[in-house]
RNA sequence: GGGCAUGUAGAUCAGAGGUAGAUCGUUACCUUCGCAAGGUAAAGGCCGCGGGUUCGAGUCCCGCCAUGUCCA
C-alpha cells in the first residue's frame, strides 16, 4: 500500500513506480524499471565521479544564477541572502538552512513572508562535521542552500507536493540529468519543532536536494508519532526545499572531490604556497582522492572508522595505509584550509567577533583549526591573506573596508593562539618532566586537563611531551571524552504560565508623558492586578518596569513591579492584601511615577546614542550584545575585538553628548516587519528580535532600531551622558556603563566627592592630587625600606647586650627577654641573629597584643629543642597560640599583662629539654 | 549561560599557614685593546584589589577586578 503522503499525481503521470530498496528497505520512486536500490549511499555508490551528471560544467556563480532565474521564470520572487549569523534567532547562532531565515515568525504565520513563493540561495554554516572536512571529499563547513519556499495558509494554497517535485524534476532534466538516474526517496523529516514528509532527491549516488513538506508541529496531544514525538497538523503548510549549490557544481564536473569542483583556484593557490602543487596535480593522487571520496561516500565518517577507510583504500590500490596517509594527508589539509578560510570569510564578513563564548567561540574554533592545519602544511603566510582572497569572491559590496577590521581581528587571533600554544608548551614540558622522571606515561586525565583548562590540543601536547621522552597515551575518542567530563545540568525550562484574558491596551506609546489614566479592573491573577488598559510600562527590552499608584475607592495602592505575559500586563502591588475586594469592572485611576519613567526614558534613548557613537568611533562591527537600563544608570554590551581604551571611551562619550546637544528628535513608528527589514536591514535587531507582524521602529538620528521601550521625544531631554567605565565581560564583548540626565549629574558629583575627600586627606588641591599621591607613594616605599634597614641595624646593635644577658642552661646560652614594644619583624631579626650565634632565644613584646618569637641555634637544635615547642608553652598564657619550625617560631595573644609569665613558662620549657 | 584554571621582581615561574625565593634580564665591579663569554656583588616586590578566619595570611574562606581556556 502506498501511503497518501507520497502518492503524488506527478509520479503517476510521469511513469514513476514505487520500489522498496533491496538494501535498506526504504521506499523510493523511479522511472527506471530495472532499478532495485534507492540511490542513496551506501545502497548505491557514487557514479558521477569521472562521469558528470549534467550535460555541461557549471561554476558556483553561474549555477546559482541559473537556479534562481529558473524559479523566477516560474513565478517565484528572488530574495537576497540573509547573514550567516542568525541574529534574528535566539535558539541558533548560525544560519544552518534557508528555512532558518523565516523561522520562527514566518513559518508560524505571525509574519507574512517577504514574498510568496520565493527563491533564495542562502549561505549556511554547519560545524557538526568539522572533522570530516577535507577527508571525505564531500563535507563542507560552508555551503549555499538554494531553495524555493512556499508558505500556504488556510484557504490560500499556492502549490504543494506535486508542483514542488515537478519543478525539481524539470530543473534536473533541464540541466541534462538522465531521467532514469533520478530517484526520489521517501524520508519523513523532523526538526526544530516541526515535521512532515519529505523526499530526498538522488542522482548518481549523490543527494542533490531534499524536498520537505512541513505540515506538522510538535503537539503532546497530537495523533501522529514521528521519532518518539507527537505531532499534529498545522494550519500553515510550508514547502521547504534545499538544493546544495556546491553539490550541483560537483555533479556537473565529476571531479574527485567537491573541493576541486567549487574552488579550484583557491586549492591551487594554497597548494602552491605549501609547495605541494605537484602532488595535487598528480593524476595518481587524483585517482586516490576519487576512490577515497567514493568510499567515504559509502560510510559514515566517525573518528573510529577513518582508519578502516584508509585501510580499505590502501589495499584496493595496493599500498600500505601509512604510505597512503603520507600521500593524501597534506592534500586533505589543503582542502580543509580552503574550506575553513571560506567559512571565516562568511563569519567575519557578517560581523562575528571571535570570542570564548557563543557564536564568537565557533569563529575562534575555526580560526585555530585553520592555523593548526596551516602549520602542519608549513604555510607561514598570514591567515588574513587567505581569508581576504576568499572574501573578495563573495557578494559583500564593501568587503574591502571590512577587510581592514577583519585583518586586524585575525592578526590578534593569530597572536593570541601563538601565545596560548607557547604557554601550553611550557606547561606540557613541566608536566612531561614530572612524569618522565617517574618513568610513567602522562595520564589521560592530565591530557584532558591540558586541553580543557589551557586549550592545548592533545596533538601539540603529545609532540612536546615526546621531545622530552615522555610517552603519551592518546585515545581516538579524546574529544568525546572531554565532552563527557562536562556533565550538564539539565535546565528546567521555566514553564511560562499563560495568563488568561484579553491583551492589555498599552497607553504609554501614544501618551508617553501622560501621568494619569483611567482604567477598569479586569481581574487579579496570582496577587497581581490586571487592568483593561495601562500607562505603566512593563519590564522589557532591558528597560525596568514603571512604578506607580492605583487609586480606587478612596485608597491608593502602590505598584512596585509591572510585568507583561503574553500581552497581559500584571501590576504587582506593594501589599497584596490591598487588592482584596476589587471586582471586575471597578473603575480605577492610575498614576505613573514620572520621575522614574523619565529617568528610564533618558537612559533608554541614551543607550541608542551610545551604541551609535560606539559604532562611529570603533567601527561597523559593533553590535549590541545586551543592555539594561535602570533609574540611576544603564549598561550597554557591544561586540568588539579588543579593550576599549580610555581615549576611545572619551571619544564615544563626547560623540554621544554632541547628539544630545544637537537636539535630535526621536521618531518612533510602528511598521510591518518585512518592510522595516527591507528598509533598514538586520541592524534593526540590536536588542533582540521582537515578535509580531508589526514592529516599533525607533529612529534617533542615524541610529535605527526595533525597540519597544519608552523614549524621550528629543535627545536634548537627556541633558547629558556620562560614561562611567568600560568592562570586558567576555572576550569580544565590552560593557559600557553610563548614566544619563540627573543620574549623570549625580555620578559626576560622586566623582567630585572622591576627589575632594582625597585632596582633603593629602591637604592639596585636586589638581595636585596625582603628583602628590605619586610622591607620597614613592616616599612611603622609600621609608618602608629605610625602616627595614633600621630594624636590621637595631637588632644588630642590641645583639651583644642580649648575648651578655644570656642564662646558661647546661652550657646552652638561653636569652629570654621582654623587648618592650618592638614589632614582629624586629623580634624575628633579633632572634634570628641570636640563633646564628648559637643561642636559644625567646623574645617578647607587648603592644596592643603580646607577641613572642623564639629561635634555636645549632646546639639547641642538636639537643632536640624546638622553637615551636617553646612558643606553644608560652603563648597559651597569652590567651592565643603559636607555632612554627624548629629553628624559628612565632606566637602571641591578647593578654598583654601575662607577658612576663609567658616568658617564664618558655624558659621553663627550655630548661626541661636542655 | 555553564565548567576548569591563572594573577608573586622587568620576563618566566617556585613557595600551599610561621624571616618572600630561583632562573633569565638590568646595573656596578673583576677579566679584555674592544666585544662575546665567564666571575663577584647590588638594585629591583601594596605577593591583583577589598573583606573575613587566625597569635600570625603570599598561602585558607568570601566578594570584586583582570586574564586564559573548554563546552552549549
Amino acid at each position: 500500500m502506498i501511503p497518501d503522503e507520497y502518492n503524488l499525481k506527478f509520479f503517476a503521470k510521469n511513469g514513476f513506480r514505487r520500489v522498496t530498496c533491496e538494501r535498506c528497505g526504504g521506499h523510493f520512486w523511479t522511472r527506471d524499471s530495472s532499478r532495485t536500490t534507492c540511490g542513496d549511499p551506501p545502497c548505491d555508490p557514487y557514479t558521477f565521479i569521472g562521469q558528470p551528471t549534467f550535460s555541461r560544467e557549471w561554476d558556483l556563480t553561474s549555477m546559482r544564477e541559473h537556479y534562481l532565474s529558473f524559479f523566477e521564470e516560474r513565478g517565484h520572487t528572488r530574495v537576497g541572502r540573509y547573514p550567516v549569523v542568525a541574529r534574528w534567532r535566539d535558539d541558533i547562532y548560525l544560519t544552518i538552512a534557508s528555512i532558518a531565515d523565516f523561522q520562527p515568525f514566518v513559518t508560524s504565520g505571525v509574519v507574512p513572508p517577504p514574498a510568496n513563493p520565493l527563491t533564495i540561495s542562502q549561505p549556511c554554516i554547519r560545524l557538526d562535521d568539522l572533522d570530516s572536512v577535507g577527508r571525505s571529499g564531500r563535507h563542507l563547513t560552508t555551503f549555499e542552500m538554494m531553495a524555493h519556499h512556499v508558505f500556504n495558509g488556510p484557504g490560500e494554497e499556492i502549490y504543494w507536493k506535486d508542483r514542488t517535485v515537478e519543478l525539481c524534476d524539470e530543473l534536473l532534466l533541464g540541466l541534462g540529468a538522465d531521467e532514469s538516474a533520478i530517484t526520489y526517496k521517501e524520508s519523513p523529516w523532523a526538526g526544530g519543532g516541526n515535521a512532515g514528509p519529505s523526499v530526498e532527491v538522488m542522482v548518481g549516488g549523490l543527494e542533490l536536494a531534499t524536498l520537505v513538506f512541513m505540515d506538522l508541529k510538535v503537539d503532546p496531544a497530537g495523533s501522529q508519532k514521528i521519532k518518539g514525538e507527537s505531532y499534529s497538523k498545522m494550519e500553515n503548510y510550508i514547502v521547504d526545499t534545499g538544493y546544495g549549490l556546491e553539490r550541483f557544481v560537483w555533479a556537473s564536473k565529476g571531479t574527485p572531490t567537491i573541493y576541486d569542483a567549487i574552488f579550484p583556484e583557491m586549492v591551487e593557490h594554497v597548494s602552491r604556497l605549501a609547495g605541494l602543487s605537484h602532488i595535487v596535480a598528480d593524476p595518481d593522487c587524483a585517482e586516490i582522492m576519487a576512490r577515497n571520496a567514493r568510499l567515504a561516500g559509502m560510510v559514515d565518517l566517525e573518528a573510529a572508522s577513518l582508519r578502516d577507510l584508509r585501510a580499505t583504500i590502501a589495499s584496493s590500490i595496493g599500498i600500505s595505509p601509512e604510505r597512503l596517509e603520507e600521500t593524501i594527508a597534506p592534500v586533505e589539509r589543503i582542502y580543509a584550509v580552503v574550506d575553513h578560510t571560506r567559512c571565516l570569510a562568511y563569519m567575519l564578513g557578517d560581523g562575528i567577533i571571535p570570542s570564548n563564548v557563543k557564536a564568537g567561540y565557533l569563529a575562534r574554533l575555526v580560526i585555530r583549526r585553520t592555523l593548526r592545519q596551516m602549520r602542519d602544511l608549513g604555510l607561514d603566510s598570514p591567515l588574513s591573506d587567505l581569508v581576504e582572497m576568499q572574501l573578495s569572491s563573495l557578494d559583500y559590496p564593501d568587503w574591502k573596508e571590512r577587510m581592514v577590521t577583519i585583518g586586524e581581528i585575525l592578526g590578534i587571533e593569530e597572536g593570541k593562539y601563538a601565545e596560548t600554544l607557547e604557554k601550553g608548551r611550557r606547561l606540557v614540558r613541566k608536566t612531561a618532566g614530572h612524569f618522565a622522571k617517574k618513568g610513567e606515561a602522562i595520564p589521560l586525565q592530565e591530557m584532558i586537563s591540558l586541553y580543557d583548562t589551557h586549550g592545548i590540543p592533545p596533538e601539540v601536547a603529545k609532540e612536546v611531551a615526546e621531545e622530552l621522552g615522555a610517552s603519551v597515551d592518546l585515545p581516538d575518542n579524546f574529544y568525546s571524552m572531554v565532552a563527557s567530563t562536562h556533565i550538564r545540568a539539565e535546565k528546567a525550562g521555566e514553564a511560562e504560565v499563560e495568563v488568561p484574558g484579553e491583551k492589555t491596551r498599552l497607553l504609554f506609546y501614544s501618551q508617553p508623558f501622560e501621568e494619569e489614566f483611567e482604567a477598569s479592573v479586569v481581574g487579579v491573577f496570582e496577587g497581581q492586578l490586571i487592568l483593561d488598559q495601562t500607562l505603566l510600562y512593563p519590564e522589557g527590552g532591558g528597560q525596568g518596569a514603571d512604578h506607580g499608584w492605583i487609586d480606587v475607592g478612596g485608597r491608593t495602592i502602590a505598584i512596585l513591579d509591572v510585568q507583561s505575559r503574553n500581552g497581559v500586563v500584571l501590576h504587582r502591588p506593594e501589599r497584596p492584601e490591598m487588592l482584596e475586594g476589587l471586582r471586575p469592572g471597578d473603575a480605577v485611576t492610575g498614576r505613573v511615577d514620572m520621575h522614574r519613567r523619565l529617568a528610564h526614558a533618558r537612559h533608554h534613548t541614551a543607550t541608542h546614542l551610545v551604541h551609535d557613537s560606539a559604532r562611529r568611533i570603533l567601527g561597523d562591527h559593533i553590535w549590541q550584545a545586551g543592555a539594561a537600563k535602570s533609574e540611576d544608570r544603564a549598561r550597554l554590551d557591544v561586540s568588539h575585538f579588543k579593550r576599549i581604551t580610555i581615549e576611545e571611551q572619551r571619544a564615544i562619550e563626547l560623540e554621544a553628548n554632541r547628539r544630545v546637544m544637537e537636539m535630535v528628535p526621536v521618531e518612533t513608528s510602528f511598521m510591518p516587519r518585512s518592510e522595516a527589514e527591507k528598509l533598514f536591514g538586520f541592524q534593526l535587531y540590536q536588542g533582540g528580535v521582537p515578535p509580531g507582524k508589526e514592529i516599533r521602529v525607533v529612529k534617533v538620528g542615524s541610529d535605527i532600531e526595533a525597540c519597544a521601550g519608552t523614549h524621550v521625544t528629543n535627545t536634548g531631554m537627556i541633558g547629558s551622558i556620562k560614561i562611567l567605565r568600560c568592562e570586558r565581560i567576555q572576550d569580544g564583548v565590552e560593557r559600557i556603563e553610563f548614566a544619563a540626565g540627573e543620574a549623570a549629574v549625580h555620578r559626576s558629583q560622586e566623582r567630585d566627592d572622591l576627589l575632594f575627600e582625597a585632596s582633603d586627606v593629602l591637604r592639596v588641591p585636586p589638581d595636585l592630587l596625582p603628583k602628590t599621591a605619586g610622591r607620597f607613594f614613592d616616599e612611603w616605599k622609600g621609608q618602608q625600606k629605610e625602616i627595614e634597614r633600621l630594624k636590621d641595624a637595631l637588632a644588630r646593635a642590641g645583639l651583644e647586650g642580649l648575648i651578655n644577658s644570656a642564662v646558661d642552661v647546661n652550657g646552652l646560652k638561653v636569652v629570654v627577654e621582654d623587648m618592650g614594644g618592638a614589632d614582629v619583624d624586629e623580634l624575628v631579626k633579633a632572634a634570628g641573629l641570636l640563633a646564628e650565634r648559637d643561642c636559644v632565644a625567646l623574645l617578647g613584646s607587648a603592644g596592643e597584643r603580646a607577641i613572642l618569637v623564639a629561635a634555636v641555634g645549632a646546639t639547641g637544635l642538636s639537643r632536640g629543642i624546638k622553637a615551636g615547642d617553646i612558643i606553644k608553652a608560652a603563648a597559651g598564657l597569652l590567651g592565643g597560640g603559636g607555632g612554627g619550625r624548629p629553628e624559628l617560631a612565632q606566637g602571641g595573644g591578647p593578654k598583654v599583662e601575662a607577658l612576663a609569665e609567658a616568658l617564664k613558662a618558655g624558659m621553663a620549657a627550655v630548661r626541661k629539654r636542655g
